[in-house]
RNA sequence: GGUCGGAUGGCCGAGUGGCUAGGCAGAGGUCUGCAAAACCUUUUACAGCGGUUCGAAUCCGCUUCCGACCUCCA
């Protein structure tokens, strides 16, 4: 490899050479689900970005500590700093406990992750079970002098911090005009300024989810329990903190305010943040009710699908378009995507069928250059897919007796599309009991071709159709017949 | 209203001061008993108007349109 890998980093607004503060270590930190409902694909694109960031890290060498929290408190409906959160107000829609709201949304959450064929994190660990972590750390935030009780709840001291602090360091805003333009809200007569927000809230005695703490009963901030669970599991600074991007304005910033005023240090060193998802240009969120969920795409039970497109499909459209781009979603681009990694795949899949010649007339080297090279200039997956088809090209040609490749550069070769397409992208092949299939499919392979030598073109027609309404389909080529599920 | 980011061919999407990704769709061809697949060739571009430059879709300015954030959101 000849390139270093560059990172995008929000704090600077420019790409950085990667230098981990640690190497070999990694410490990643990225912002999960709030899990009171199903998570929709906008959700999922943010989780199957920072999977690839994470597996080219770990491609690279790097030892990853890869946390990803789980939200199940205090996360509350708008701004108002009282009242229910969302899973006290899910769980009394639903009629359960809050905790079997969360119970059931992570597991339906670990599940899409699943077939998704994201990595899980290293660790996955929950604001509920860091209450005593967040306490602590806003305690010391009193004690710094950054945050103030009022009636059982504790605000961060937005503009006390600026003085010494740059607040909005991660989105370059003005002070100034934030105050000018932030609304004002009802209900907040306790905060002194009204760019404060809550590092702990105070809990009704009817509010089911609630923790004794030195202002009384209550919960914690949504924010404080990132910066709580990032610090202990990869301490006060570690390299790389991510999330949607529409976190960095808020919930980032204040991340980064509780963390300096508790530690007096950078939380992270590089900030990543992938783009939203959108549906005929607008963000895809629940509120606008243009979300899909990940079940329907698998099903095709949706009224902008014509049909359903498998997990693997919709990983592929995604990692078709950079993390920093807004990627829409449509279903003529599912489409697109669709038949396009069924050819990536089928190529693969003809890898180690390729005849060995004694030269090559293709360089595989600098294709690998290329794929690197795509890789290290902040995980552009959309151009290393774009080399990856090259590769598809050559390996059919090569197929096709049309190039040539030595056995030294066929290896080579299977060496980085295996990388690449599995290790990397993290994609992965659809077939099913594909094992058990071969036998069968040689055998009425060969049963065709002899029908075939006799001109029994009845017999032949009859097999290829009849395995066409099974839904697989046969290759002819001049070096012999292959197979794909349509 | 404030801040920021976009506008690329039928669709989705990269990229770059000159060599003008890629996928899908369309057209033609090769191969083939037929079909499919594969391969080859090929048509549609860089929102508009100015400016800088030998040269701009790429840099700068203005205009129009769109989006995100500023309020929970990946």
């Amino acid at each position: 490899m000849d390139s270093q890998l560059q990172v995008y980093n929000t704090l600077t607004r420019q790409k950085e050479v990667f230098k981990p503060i640690n190497p070999p270590l990694v410490g990643m930190y990225v912002c999960g689900p709030t899990v009171y409902s199903d998570v929709h694909l906008g959700n999922c694109r943010t989780f199957v970005s920072f999977d690839l960031i994470y597996r080219y890290l770990q491609h690279l060498g790097y030892k990853v500590r890869y946390v990803r929290n789980i939200t199940d408190a205090g996360h509350l409906e708008g701004d108002r700093d009282e009242g229910d959160d969302k899973f006290t107000k899910k769980a009394k829609l639903e009629q359960l406990e809050p905790m079997e709201i969360v119970q059931k949304y992570t597991l339906g959450f670990r599940e899409v992750m699943r077939l998704f064929n994201t990595l899980s994190p290293n660790i996955e660990p929950s604001a509920t079970g860091h209450i005593t972590e967040q306490i602590e750390m806003v305690k010391q935030i009193i004690d710094s002098g950054l945050a103030y009780e009022v009636n059982g709840t504790v605000y961060f001291d937005v503009e006390k911090y600026s003085k010494d602090q740059n607040y909005t360091i991660l989105t370059n805003r003005e002070l100034d005009d934030l105050l000018a333009n932030t609304r004002e809200l009802g209900g907040q007569d306790d905060k002194k300024g009204r760019l404060d927000f809550a590092l702990w809230i105070k809990a009704k005695p009817e509010h089911l989810m609630r923790w004794p703490s030195p202002w009384g009963w209550g919960f914690p901030g949504w924010h404080i329990e990132c910066s709580a669970m990032s610090k202990k599991y990869l301490g006060d600074t570690f390299d790389i903190h991510g999330g949607g991007l529409d976190l960095a304005a808020t919930h980032h910033t204040n991340e980064i305010a509780q963390s300096q005023a508790c530690n007096h240090a950078e939380p992270a060193k590089y900030w990543m943040h992938t783009n939203m998802l959108t549906v005929n240009g607008t963000r895809m969120s629940k509120s606008a009710g243009n979300g899909f969920l990940p079940f329907e795409l698998f099903t095709g039970n949706h009224p902008l699908l014509s049909r359903a497109y498998s997990p693997m499909t919709v990983r592929f459209f995604m990692l078709q378009a950079h993390y920093r781009s807004t990627l829409d979603f449509s279903n003529e681009a599912l489409e697109a995507s669709d038949k396009g990694f069924k050819r990536l795949m089928s190529a693969v899949h003809l890898l180690d069928k390729l005849p060995v010649a004694a030269s090559s007339d293709y360089d595989v080297q600098d294709l690998s250059r290329r794929c690197y090279a795509a890789m290290n200039d902040d995980f552009n997956s959309p151009v290393l897919i774009a080399e990856l088809f090259e590769a598809v090209r050559l390996i059919n040609s090569v197929y096709d007796g049309k190039s040539k490749l030595d056995k030294q550069s066929l290896d080579q070769l299977q060496q980085l599309i295996n990388a690449m397409v599995f290790d990397v992208l993290g994609l992965q092949s659809e077939e099913k009991s594909e094992g058990d299939l071969a036998g069968i499919m040689d055998l009425l392979i060969r049963l065709r071709n002899e029908a075939k030598a006799k001109q029994d073109y009845a017999t032949s027609d009859q097999i290829r159709m009849s395995l066409q309404d099974l839904g697989i389909q046969l290759k002819d080529s001049k070096t012999g017949t292959t197979w794909d599920k349509i």
